[in-house]
RNA sequence: UGGGGCGUCGCCAAGCGGCCAAGGCAGCGGGUUUUGAUCCCGCCAUUCGGAGGUUCGAGUCCUCCCGCCCCAGCCA
């Protein structure tokens, strides 16, 4: 067996070329076959060789290695070139002189039978002459097409004389000037299937109405092979758009912050908000490949996020919203070198030294005044009791410092002595625990806190899908307080801060510590809050 | 009203004439827990778009109907 990747050149893969991506490797090693990249780039006004280089980062990048070398359609343009002649002399194809928008009326519609362009039955050798000068860069663009010489009344208009090269007096970003005619999708797919010898041409649903086409052309050229060509469904996913055309235009209109924002379905942006290869992989490979097209529901996608993360991402401690917190009884000067686990379930992943000095800084979310609030509905700290500190002491709040406005801008608190890796006596039940970072050494770092691009689960409905954008998916804040051991976070791996979610250090900010959140931990105590 | 596809739990999806219609996601209930996380246990379609029919027996076969998607680029 014998597959292909064969992206045309001209955006940036995203999660739905994952799947295919997925779905053309995995089939061939399951099957002991092998898997090529081949480049489309048949139509050099879109096309470039930035695309190129980012698509072969991002296969790379989720863990595929193709077969051979990267492969080029325009690598056989002179093959195809050849066969088009063969077309020609077998009275297949003819030059046609209709422009566009008069073949477009001689093509028919969905109801109507096309009818015969007047060019449909010039001689063989006038063919091959006008063929050549248009190859040559003697016609202008627009003038003259090569058509397959098939049916104009064909049910299936993908029949009705399709075009196989167009003239496009233009440099392409490969094969240079040495072009001015450059071959259809259709013409060109199916026979550079054939060249390489692949079995199984997979694509999308919406190409099932040109397998009459590709298998035409494999029937009447002499090609090396005979490739089959099958569709399944493309991926779609809710609260996200997947179009290279309305991607390009949140990046252009800039709605987002380039092609690898963190909130953009592209690899890039995974990528540079922490989603792992494996969990891309983990989600494609949940994914049935079936000719249904369905909406699959975000959530299934980020079931598979949160897994790997849980399982490889090592934790940290980092305090979004800081309080500051003084231990009253804490020794002056005194400080404690703890070593927390970097993981709770694996050992193997070791521990990190953290220090801990008698002031700290706590989430203002998990400090209360208020003291009725029972210990089932806030499990955190309230004013005069207890909680456990992540991997540290038990302690007491014991009294609040106001500011002028009244607000609480410190909490004084007293350490339960000997509640180190142990137990406080029983008349000590603290709430629950919380998270910390030790006041003089915390870094000061910027989160982002991203959510879905869009508010609306199907973006599209309403007709502008900008009008779906979600005002609040990202939230910048800063001032937060990170434990010191981040100041060596690599970019791009992703970290678990614990009680809060999964982060990985921005790639693109410099010596600035700021972190992307790849997805917060799963909640469901937020909506028991929620409904009251 | 042309052609090509598709309709099984809120979402994705097994099922290819024969025990009580897999599984995952989401949801719900409970247990463990120094992350309200993880983990563990349990619940979650007498029904397969609808109506007829064939058959001892149909989600699976036949007929008709309904609904949704794709195609009229010298894009892929």
């Amino acid at each position: 067996m014998v597959t292909r990747f064969p992206p045309e050149p001209n955006g940036y893969l995203h999660i739905g070329h994952a799947k295919s991506i997925c779905l053309n490797f995995g089939l061939a090693e399951r099957h002991g076959g092998v898997c090529h990249l081949r480049f489309d780039d048949t139509n050099p006004e879109t096309e470039s060789e930035e695309f190129v280089n980012a698509i072969i980062a991002d296969v790379r990048w989720l863990g595929f290695q193709w077969h051979g070398p990267v492969r080029y359609a325009s690598d056989y343009f002179d093959q195809l070139h050849a066969w088009a002649v063969h077309l020609i002399e077998a009275g297949k194809a003819y030059v046609c002189e209709l422009d566009p928008e008069q073949m477009r009326q001689y093509r028919g519609t969905l109801t109507e039978p096309g009818r015969d362009s007047p060019w449909r039955d010039r001689p063989v050798a006038e063919n091959l002459a006008l063929f050549a000068a248009m190859r040559a860069g003697e016609v202008e663009e627009g003038r003259m097409v090569l058509r397959a010489r098939i049916d104009m009344a064909a049910p299936n208009i993908n029949l009705r004389d399709p075009v196989l090269y167009r003239v496009k007096r233009m440099a392409h970003h490969r094969s240079g000037a040495s072009w001015n005619i450059y071959p259809s999708y259709d013409y060109a797919h199916g026979q550079e299937d054939a060249i390489e010898g692949v079995t199984h041409s997979i694509c999308t649903l919406e190409f099932a109405d040109h397998r009459p086409l590709y298998d035409w052309f494999i029937a009447n050229l002499p090609v090396p092979s005979q490739p089959r060509q099958y569709e399944f469904g493309r991926l779609n996913l809710n609260y996200t758009v997947t179009s290279k055309r309305k991607l390009k235009q949140l990046v252009a209109d800039g709605h987002v912050d380039g092609w690898d924002d963190p909130r953009l379905p592209t690899l890039a942006g995974l990528r540079r908000r922490g989603v792992t290869p494996a969990a891309i992989r983990a989600f494609c490979d949940s994914l049935a490949v079936a000719r249904t097209d369905g909406i699959v529901d975000m959530a299934q996608f980020e079931h598979f996020i949160r897994a790997d993360l849980n399982d490889n991402a090592p934790r940290a401690l980092c305090v979004l919203r800081p309080l500051r917190v003084t231990l009253t009884n804490w020794p002056a000067g005194k400080v404690e070198n703890l070593d927390l686990a970097n993981h709770p379930q694996r050992p193997e992943l070791g521990a990190r030294r953290v220090p801990f000095g008698g002031a700290l800084y706590i989430d203002r979310d998990d400090f209360s005044t208020d003291t009725a609030l029972s210990r089932k509905q806030f499990k955190r700290l309230v004013l005069g009791d207890w909680v456990r500190l992540r991997g540290a002491p038990v302690i007491r709040a014991d009294e609040v410092v106001r500011d002028a406005a009244g607000a609480v801008i410190e909490v004084l608190a007293s350490l339960v002595p000997d509640t180190l890796g142990s137990d406080p006596p029983p008349e000590i039940k603290p709430r629950g625990v919380i998270h910390w970072v030790d006041a003089e050494t915390a870094l000061d770092c910027e989160l982002r806190l991203y959510d879905r691009l869009f508010a609306a689960a199907n973006p599209e409905a309403g007709g502008d899908f900008l009008q779906a954008l979600n005002p609040g998916s990202l939230q910048v804040l800063a001032g937060c307080k990170a434990e010191a051991s981040l100041a060596a976070a690599v970019p791009g791996a992703t970290l678990q801060f614990e009680r809060e979610g999964y982060f990985c250090r921005d790639s693109r900010s410099g010596d600035r510590l700021v972190f992307n959140r790849t997805i917060a931990l799963r909640d469901t105590w937020a909506k028991h809050s929620a409904e009251g």
